[in-house]
DNA sequence: CGCACAGTTGAATGAGCTCAATACTTGTGG
DNA sequence: CCACAAGTATTGAGCTCATTCAACTGTGCG
């Protein structure tokens, strides 16, 4: 079923472009030696399957390069995104044998894994790994709180600005643009439909609210993907969120 | 401003309600020592708010016993719960110096505290200390998404179903009460408005949600606060979890 | 071409919100 | 003791925002 393909070439850790973002972030020269002796890649094609809920994950990983979400299903069909993973976020809890959600590639994906009970081992005995590990679970959770607020009390229409100006902020960290008033352009690396998993939204309602946006001025699109976003503070005004903001990561 | 009481007592680690699921759980008794001589417990009236947002925050700790929430409140007053505090959950985070959140006593309220910096030194020559925070905080994220589907995608009366389904699995553990298909009995913790903060619902909501359940023979209550869950299978179904559920934890 | 998929837009519906009235409890002060 | 205010909760009526259901567009692919 899984169409995957395995990586020939190796990475060397010091090349690799999370390594200072990563759960190994902190790891001097020897442990880093120690990891890269258990790793392994793997690479997933847009829309595959990395695990579904409730099966056994005999492995843990970080996300290389390329976007995955992390899923809650009900028995009815109603989805809720509970995680956006991208480069250095890291997937698997170490001390659970099954997998808590659905992950899905949502772009081309490449992973970083490592099989579980010698990750586990190694950060028994490696405490840079484990307090790389807290650090990253505690940003994790005022992430998710963060979105308990836009899914508990915002309306549509600051949902979908509030998501817009996360993915906004995360794209200008990565590239290192520049912070200035000056407009912002990135892509949407998600469709209609996981936007609304994300937002407690239904796809015709984030599709409305975006044409509203437009209409408004405060975005502009090329394409169905490609965002302009001619003032951020405006857009963060749209969000609910204090315009002279940005005190949350 | 705080009408805050220090204790007389100290009490001895050795009785602590919350040896075994506090940050402290694994610790050996040479390490326990270590903390038993930088903690100090505070105590909090019904009502009294403990750190607000933004604060300065030099100190973290445990529930010991009580009921705390944790909200975030947007500038024109909307606000959501993000985190509902009881004995044993932790307060605060390592390498920080403001608060996140309003932490609100729900009811009178014990905390064992450390200062901030003491408590990071420990914490960092006893891996028994943060790898035990390590757990508790993925717990958290687990919980926090749980919450995050609750919020995205449930009606009004699943909202309410899914509260008093934790409250009561919740009691039911602190209680050490038969998990058989008997009646199960509690106490609501929260006033109306709280719950509504908790679930993204309006104070009215709740309260009609609750008469409904009761109506449809879902719940019994005396007074306004005593709940009696005949058939937990029951509440659980309305909850829109899986009947056979508990794969949570 | 024909089909699947992503996205947009319209019209009607409804779940939950807003506003408002009422009731019950508790504590305070004359 | 009662009057009164403040806090908590319930219930009703009308409204609104997001959903539902549906039609339609555009694009890529076998």
């Amino acid at each position: 079923m899984l169409n995957e393909r395995s990586l020939s070439v190796t990475q060397d850790c010091g090349d690799c472009p999370i390594r200072h973002r990563a759960v190994c972030a902190r790891c001097e020269s020897d442990e880093l030696d120690r990891l890269e002796e258990i790793k392994y890649y793997r690479k997933f094609e847009a829309g595959q399957t990395v695990i579904w809920s409730g099966d056994k994950m005999d492995f843990v990983g970080s996300v290389v390069s390329g976007i995955a979400t992390l899923t809650q299903t009900m028995e009815d069909g109603r989805t809720q995104m509970v995680g956006l993973l991208l480069p250095s976020d890291f997937v698997g809890r170490p001390g659970r044998s099954t997998a808590a959600y659905d992950v899905v590639a949502t772009t081309d994906l490449v992973m970083c894994c490592f099989r579980k009970s010698p990750f586990e081992e190694l950060m028994g005995r490696t405490p840079h790994i484990a307090q790389r590990l807290l650090e990253m679970t505690l940003d994790e959770l005022d992430a998710a709180r963060e979105w308990m607020l836009v899914l508990g009390r915002k309306t549509a229409r600051e949902k979908i600005a509030s998501l817009l100006s996360i993915i906004a902020r995360r794209d200008a960290t990565l590239h290192l643009k520049s912070g200035g008033g000056g407009p912002l352009t990135f892509d949407l690396p998600l469709t209609r439909e996981a936007m609304a998993d994300y937002l407690g939204l239904t796809l015709e309602t984030v599709s409305r609210q975006i044409s509203a946006l437009k209409k408004d001025g405060v975005i502009t699109l090329e394409g169905k993907r490609h965002v302009t976003v001619p003032d951020m503070e405006r857009l963060l005004e749209e969000a609910g969120d204090d315009a002279d903001g940005g005190m949350f990561a």
